[in-house]
DNA sequence: TTCCAGCGTG
DNA sequence: CACGCCGGAA
């Protein structure tokens, strides 16, 4: 799946000239301090990483990627591992079926050569267009382009004008942008930093358009700078509820109900929920939920009739 | 209450 | 291509 090549215009290839030994200048002395960041990386520690970083905040990642580390420091231990146990080393960091995939993605990998192409990491569970590439480039320095929605924001404002804070280019030219700018010899510092300046200067909203290094360089800064932090005209899609909360919310309160009991009845869950008895909507709603996350693989009914991880 | 942020499925 | 999936932080 490589981006059709692109070349750049003169103009955005002269632009771009000064744009990469600012940024990098700027990442030197502004880049965001995380554990994982080493000068040797072994894969497996930047694939857990990575895949924790799937819409999560970098930040929440400290938290857990040491300990999750601690529990299975190896692709063995953790393809060999109960998966109770690595959903439970999971809780609190959210999208559940990551824990899955990440653990089928070990027994795949397990006792072979970790892969070094875009093609074979593709066939994980779990591993999809950015994931594949960021692994390629944070354990190997791989000179190839990845976009996650900083580096997409960052390139799309940077060198198209954007009529506000939320548009973006399309995802094929940007990753073609991405391929036609990148610095091969250092792949993974540039994307680090592409990263780094998405996430706290070109910020999605609100971005610090006053005290960015780039405005002078940047196509979207003077439509951006002044720009409300809160735009009206914008629909907000709000999520359904049920029963109060979103059906994540009880989701989870429920998988954590079953990951913290030996056995639990339907009765039990229901119980625990404190919800008003004799509910019959939200007794059918829990049994959905169960059904689902029996079927998604988080847990099982056994034939006592008691919900367990699976 | 709103915001943030990739993958897999239908 | 649209939608569901999670939960802490702002």
């Amino acid at each position: 799946m490589s981006p059709s090549p692109l070349t750049l215009s003169s103009r955005d290839r002269k632009r771009f000239a000064g744009i990469e030994e600012t940024l990098i200048e700027w990442y030197n002395m502004n880049r965001r301090k995380f554990s994982w960041r080493k000068k040797i990386r072994d894969p497996y520690e930047v694939l857990v990483c990575e895949v924790m970083g799937q819409q999560t905040q970098a930040s929440r990642i400290e938290e857990f990627l040491p300990r999750f580390l601690h529990q299975f420091p190896t692709i063995e231990s953790l393809a060999a591992a109960k998966q109770s146990d690595v959903i439970r080393a999971w809780q609190g960091l959210g999208y559940n079926r990551r824990a899955l995939n990440l653990q089928r993605a070990a027994i795949a990998l397990s006792n072979k050569p970790f892969p070094k192409t875009e093609a074979d990491l593709l066939k994980l569970p779990g591993i999809g267009d950015y994931t594949a590439r960021a692994i390629l480039i944070f354990a190997y320095n791989k000179p190839v382009a990845t976009v996650d929605v900083n580096i997409e924001r960052v390139l799309s404002r940077l060198f198209r004008i954007m009529p506000d804070s939320q548009t973006m280019l399309p995802k094929h030219e940007i990753l073609a942008l991405g391929e036609a700018i990148l610095p091969r010899k250092r792949s993974r510092l540039w994307h680090e930093a592409l990263m780094d300046f998405g996430a706290t200067i070109c910020k999605k909203r609100a971005p610090k358009c006053g005290e960015c290094p780039l405005y002078a360089k940047c196509k979207s800064g003077p439509v951006l700078i002044d720009q409300p932090a809160t735009l009206k005209n914008l629909k907000v899609i709000k999520e359904r509820q049920y029963f109060g909360q979103p059906k994540r919310i009880w989701r989870g309160r429920i998988l954590k109900l079953i990951s913290m009991n030996h056995g639990l009845t339907e009765a039990s869950v229901l119980r625990h929920l404190k919800h008003s008895k004799g509910d019959a909507d939200f007794k059918q709603f829990v049994q959905e939920v169960l059904r689902a996350l029996i079927t998604d693989g988080f847990c099982i009914r056994k034939s006592d009739r008691k919900y367990y991880l699976a």
